[in-house]
DNA sequence: GTGAAAGCGCTAACAT
DNA sequence: ATGTTAGCGCTTTCAC
């Protein structure tokens, strides 16, 4: 099954194949006719021009990288699905490369996407404090870089994430008006700046409705389910007049619902509750939580539409990019 | 910032380039001193072999398309995550490919990757009764294809799989031992395989324990949280006698359980259940789900072998895998 | 408007 | 053990 090539096109269309190459790319410069008979020869032989001999020669390859790191984690996920509608639309694939298992491979999954030209890297995953020299590397070689919730601190980077203080802010209000004062925290894993931001927002709440920040109030746990229940019962134990919980995922927030049943505390009328994420179990769980939306496809949308800016040298207005958040008002919260 | 090219290496090594080209593809018949005199010279030059031009001349890309629909579907993201851990090992990268919003692009898509040359192509998205005829024609060219949980009859295939109508079996079984009788069950849509294998192991259970079947105690629904809510208050509706319930996945099976505690049945004392897939929260939604555990990753995993092995042109021995599912019992089954 | 020549960066014979 | 000669399939000058 040999291929059929531009030359096998160029010989049937009794044309040379440097016009078959003007009339794939829509060169001006063809007559109507031979423009038509080379297309018909095209479709009759089902040519397909090798995105690999195009890329040698025109240095594009029309191919991102993606770096994900956890397909568990619903928001990047849907940041994902997002990037991929996008890039589609605008004739990109991406390379999938997930550091799931070692996030130390990361350098070295970088150096195979450049190998294979790659014309820019989306992040699609978190600050952490892991080590980023090989991300600043990237970034003074110039390759086109876009990162979601992905910030690091004094680089110019191009960045695409949601406003967590101001989701903190809803979240811890929505409980405040509610007429909680003890209002407890579960958040994701420290070094993480949505951690942070969540916290900020959290603590802007508390301070605008004049109530003191109480450390005790606050455990950190890993975004996981079983963390959230974990967590849930180490502040009970120590907080036991908890009255209200902002937790920073969904998970964790319905793990810390698990932790508070078997405590024997009801929810909402003992303990109200406001998660993060809206994934789609919260809206099934029992009770159904409220819970701070984020758009993520929309995150994973903009990121690439200003990837590809880069990739085409167009200057990229704005550096970073916030996103807004909804709050969702369920049971937890005694609707 | 000019890309250093094997010609750099070759006149900073004082050699041929066609040496270094030896060397980077640890050809034996290049001089030990020589071959650390060039390596010295790639790593002083931070040279990066372009996997374009080799992919132009070898006719291999180490790269393999991976086909998705959904990844909100938890089932084929985790295929995914362990189908792409498995490329990476073997020095592969998957192009990403999802027909998220639109089924009748992929014929399309696979076009844009076979201009791509890519070694192969992953399925990892489900039966569905979508015309096929693109990817009979990809048999035809003799393109490597493995699906995981996509069926042809008719055609070779590889594809990798759950075993369903065991986990069918398994999930009825042990309602039937619990002493139910009036066993519903809500099923995926119409015309996936899994969804007929997994209603046939439930069928057969029903029969080996000489339980007739029931179709007003069958109701289909799509899999959503939503779908398994509405379908079980259909169900309530026609069967009240109704005492458990075998839901085809887990989301389903949570959905059920709103719908259940609204019509103030008890779960499990009133209403038994059993989900399918273990999906995260199954563990953790009151109360705990009794569920079929799959081993996904490993179906990605084993996929992308087989793929790898009929990109090398290695003979796979064998056409179809079904791997074995695991029953956990929680607490919908009164554990 | 079209063809001829050159070259992208590399691997694969074939020499020596 | 190393260099030389081709050529992968295409785009891009530069002629005509």
């Amino acid at each position: 099954m040999k291929r059929v090539t531009i030359q096998d096109v160029a010989a049937a269309a009794v044309v040379s194949y440097q016009t078959v190459s003007r009339v794939i790319n829509n060169r001006p410069d063809v007559a109507e006719d031979t423009r038509r008979r080379v297309w018909q020869v095209i479709e009759e032989l089902g040519y397909q021009p090798s995105a690999i001999a195009r890329g040698l020669v025109s240095k594009r390859t029309y191919t991102l990288g993606l770096i994900t790191a956890d397909f568990s984690d619903y928001f990047f996920t849907q940041v994902i699905v997002g990037a991929e509608v996008e890039a589609r639309k605008q004739g990109y694939f991406f390379m999938l490369c997930s550091t799931e298992r070692n996030p130390a491979d990361e350098p070295e999954y970088l150096r195979l996407l450049t190998e294979r030209q790659v014309d820019g890297i989306l992040f699609a995953r978190p600050s952490t404090e892991e080590d980023s020299r090989h991300i600043v590397s990237l970034i003074q070689q110039d390759v086109p870089l876009v990162t979601t919730a992905y910030w690091l601190p004094g680089e110019k980077l191009t960045v695409v994430d949601v406003d967590n203080i101001d989701g903190g802010l809803q979240a811890t209000e929505c409980l405040i008006e509610l007429g909680h004062r003890k209002i407890g925290m579960i958040t994701g894993p420290a070094g993480w700046k949505s951690v942070n931001d969540r916290a900020e927002g959290y603590k802007l709440a508390l301070s605008r409705a004049g109530i003191p920040f109480d450390a005790s109030l606050v455990e950190y746990a890993d975004w996981s389910y079983q963390s959230g229940y974990e967590a849930m019962h180490r502040l009970l134990a120590k907080s036991p007049q908890i009255t209200a919980l902002f937790a920073q995922n969904d998970q964790m927030a319905i793990g810390a619902m698990r932790a508070l049943r078997e405590a024997g505390r009801r929810i909402p009328d003992d303990v109200a509750l406001v998660g993060y994420d809206d994934i789609p179990a919260a809206a099934y769980c029992h009770p159904s939580l409220t819970t701070i939306r984020q758009p993520m496809q929309r995150v994973g949308e903009v990121a690439t539409q200003l990837l590809i800016q880069l990739v085409n040298g167009s200057a990229v207005e704005r550096k970073e990019v916030l996103l807004t958040t909804e709050l969702i008002r369920r049971e937890t919260c005694g609707s």
